[in-house]
DNA sequence: TGCCGTACCTTAACGCCGTTAAGTTCCTTA
DNA sequence: TAAGGAACTTAACGGCGTTAAGGTACGGCA
């Protein structure tokens, strides 16, 4: 009676098969260059099947990201794992953040760039189940812990977060948007914007 | 000898037409919204027309949005003309980018949001000459204003710049393309983050 | 006055795209 | 061995940006 799971195995070969080649699609390429016809030439099926796995493109994609998400994940509790110092772990969870975003640019385009028509994702789509969402919450976390143990003054923690998560945000996103703006070294521009916001809440 | 000029302002006038419906759909619908198709339907006349005018539709819609942002820079211009008080100066002028990033979402999204290939625009794109690059000359103006008047301590304008830069951008931004996720109060939020970043350099 | 060039606009088409409806093939199970 | 269903394909729809070629009306000149 193996039948059905060797056919349970083999369709989810396939999915991953058509995940694999969209992903590198889209590393290489981003969003609007990847189109159904190329992915299915790729893996040399025709474009209908993938819609036997996947809604529609936008959901291919997003699953894409939401793995790619989950590393940064895995790196922010490594980070909180073995960082005892507050500051510290604040820092580097924010500096994590920033170094992920440019490692991987067409996923954090896609996640955290694209203002999404509600059409693409109707209502099932919300941020505590999204792995983008869920990377807000690691950065809660830093900054209540740095409340706790009043590195920070007694600010309001949600706002707090918010407020950092613009300007990690922002960094990373300029940095991607426009490489080709005169900018001062990458390094110092992150780490400033990060420092002086930091520092704002002592 | 009058027909030339006329011939000339009867072009003006359907270029100006062509970018009066554009901008329409555009600040309706955004860009992706936007066809060529539709735009010629609502002005009446073929699709291939808008062509004679405009190279193609990326270079329509960043004119679009370059005179939307020249009234930005008129915002900053009358700013630093009437507020003497370098701090002061400076924090307005970031509110008034945020708040005018949050009054034409589409145009942001487009100048500011988004990863130019070097396919819609070559060489000739550079930040000089666009408005929304413009833009940040003022930012940069007032900033070395505050350091001049020893308001900042002895930081780079640049980085500094190009710092503050990046958190007014990623409050627009993430208040932009994020519209539901769970903000506490939004000019709380962006007071914040902007105030942290000031106090930084202080 | 009549012709010609040209500036302006249109028609038709190319090659893409995401997506769906309908059809085919082939394995499994009864 | 026949039926049923899962897996996949073919063909098409309606959209898109863009271009090549064709038509038309009008000002300037003979």
């Amino acid at each position: 009676m193996g039948v059905k799971e060797r056919r349970e195995r083999e369709k989810e070969a396939l999915r991953r098969e058509i995940l694999d080649a969209a992903s590198e699609l889209f590393v290489e390429e981003g969003y609007q260059s990847v189109s159904m016809r190329k992915i299915a030439e790729k893996i040399e099926y025709s474009p209908t099947t993938i819609y036997l796995y996947f809604r529609n493109k936008a959901e291919l994609i997003a699953t894409i990201c939401d793995e790619t998400f989950q590393e940064m994940i895995g790196i922010h509790e490594q980070i909180n794992a073995h960082e005892p110092d507050p500051l510290a772990r604040l820092r580097k969870g924010l500096r994590a953040y920033v170094d992920f975003g440019l490692a991987h640019p067409s996923h954090y385009i896609l996640t955290f760039m694209t203002p999404f028509s509600d059409d693409d994702f109707p209502e099932e789509y919300v941020y505590e189940s999204s792995s983008g969402g869920r990377s807000f919450d690691t950065l809660r976390s830093s900054v209540r812990y740095c409340v706790e143990h009043r590195v920070f003054r007694d600010v309001d923690v949600e706002v707090t977060s918010q407020a950092l998560w613009a300007v990690i945000h922002g960094v990373t996103s300029l940095l991607i948007a426009h490489p080709q703006f005169p900018w001062a070294d990458r390094d110092t521009v992150v780490d400033t914007a990060i420092d002086a916001a930091i520092a704002g809440f002592r």
